[in-house]
DNA sequence: TATTGTTATACTCTATAACTATA
DNA sequence: TATAGTTATAGAGTATAACAATA
C-alpha cells in the first residue's frame, strides 16, 4: 500500500479556500463592473483586451482561443457575439485559407477604453486595498511558479483528455 | 478634477493576470475531478462539504446559501438537485415554520468521501507542487487580509445593489 | 489524413419577478 | 410590513458531435 490519501494540511487547506472565495467575490464585481459599464462579460472583455493589445488588433481564432474559452465553439459563439455588435471584424486569414482572423474595430477598442478605468478601480478597491506594495510583489512572486506550473502541467488527472480547445 | 483614472501598477497588474488564470485552471481541474468521481458541481459539492461540516449536518437554506451561491432562486435550484439525488432531505425548521432546514443524508456523507481524495489531490499537483510549506504560510498571510477586506465590504460599486441572495 | 472553424443541439446554471406562508 | 423560500420563466454560456473546407 502506498499513501493513496493525499491530505492537505490546514494551512494549506486555509490557502486553497482563501484563493477560491477571493477570485469568487472579485470575479462576480469584476463581471458586474464590465456589464454595467460597456455591457461586456468576462470572457468578451478578455477577447477584447488580447486583441486591443495584439499588435494590428489582429488574432487568429486558435490563438485567441488559449487561455480564455476551453472549447472550439465556445469561442465561436462569443466572437459572433462580438461581431454582431460591431466590436471586431471575422475575414478568412491570409495565409491559411482554413484559418479565421479576428481583428478589433474602433468601437471595440473605444469599449475597452470605457470598461478599464472602473475595472481598474475594483481591482484596486477589492484586491489592492489591504495590500502593500511590497505584499504585492511576495504574491506575484508566488503566484508566478504556480501560473508556470499550471500552464506546463497537461491536466493528466483521471483520463488524459485533450488539452483545451 | 481629482485622479479620477485609478491605475494598476505593472505588479498589480500581473499579480490580478495570475490569481484569475491560476484559479480559473484549477476550478476547472476540480469542476471534471468532481464530476467524474461523484457527478457533482462544484457548488454542490461546497453545499455538502458544508452540511458535512455542520453540526448535525444540517443548516437553514439562508445560511446555506451564503457565501456559496448568489441569489435564493439559484440555491432552491441546487438543494433542488441534490434532494432529487438522494443526497440531502429538506423539512420545515422547527423553530421558525417558514424557514426550511437542509440534511444531509448518509448517502449526500458518502458521496462526499468518495469525491474528497481526489478533490485533494488535485489541489495538491496542480496548486501546492510548486510551493514550499513555507511559501504557502506567507500565501495564506497575504490572503486572510484581501479576504476578510473583500467580506467586510459591501458590494458599493456603482448602484449600491442587495449585499447577495 | 489532419486541422480550422462553424453549426445544431441539448443542457446546466443563473437571475428576476411574482407569489405563498409565516413572524 | 418584513422575511423565508418556491416557482415560472427567460437568458447566457458551455460542450459534444457532425460537418465543410482547406493543408
Amino acid at each position: 500500500m502506498d499513501d493513496s490519501t493525499p491530505r492537505l494540511d490546514a494551512t494549506q487547506l486555509g490557502v486553497y479556500l482563501a484563493l477560491v472565495e477571493v477570485v469568487d467575490l472579485l470575479r462576480h464585481a469584476v463581471d458586474q463592473q464590465l456589464r454595467e459599464a460597456g455591457d461586456l462579460s468576462y470572457v468578451q472583455f478578455q477577447l477584447l483586451a488580447r486583441l486591443n493589445a495584439s499588435p494590428g488588433g489582429s488574432a487568429r481564432m486558435t490563438d485567441l482561443a488559449d487561455g480564455v474559452v476551453y472549447s472550439r465553439s465556445g469561442l465561436t459563439y462569443q466572437a459572433g457575439l462580438l461581431e454582431k455588435a460591431g466590436l471586431v471584424t471575422r475575414a478568412p486569414s491570409p495565409d491559411d485559407e482554413r484559418g479565421v482572423t479576428v481583428t478589433i474595430t474602433d468601437a471595440g477598442r473605444e469599449r475597452v477604453g470605457a470598461v478599464l478605468p472602473g475595472h481598474a478601480e475594483v481591482i484596486l478597491r477589492m484586491l489592492f486595498e489591504p495590500l502593500s506594495p511590497t505584499d504585492a510583489e511576495t504574491l506575484a512572486g508566488l503566484l508566478e511558479p504556480v501560473r508556470a506550473h499550471m500552464r506546463a502541467t497537461p491536466p493528466r488527472s483521471a483520463a488524459t483528455r485533450r488539452r483545451r480547445r
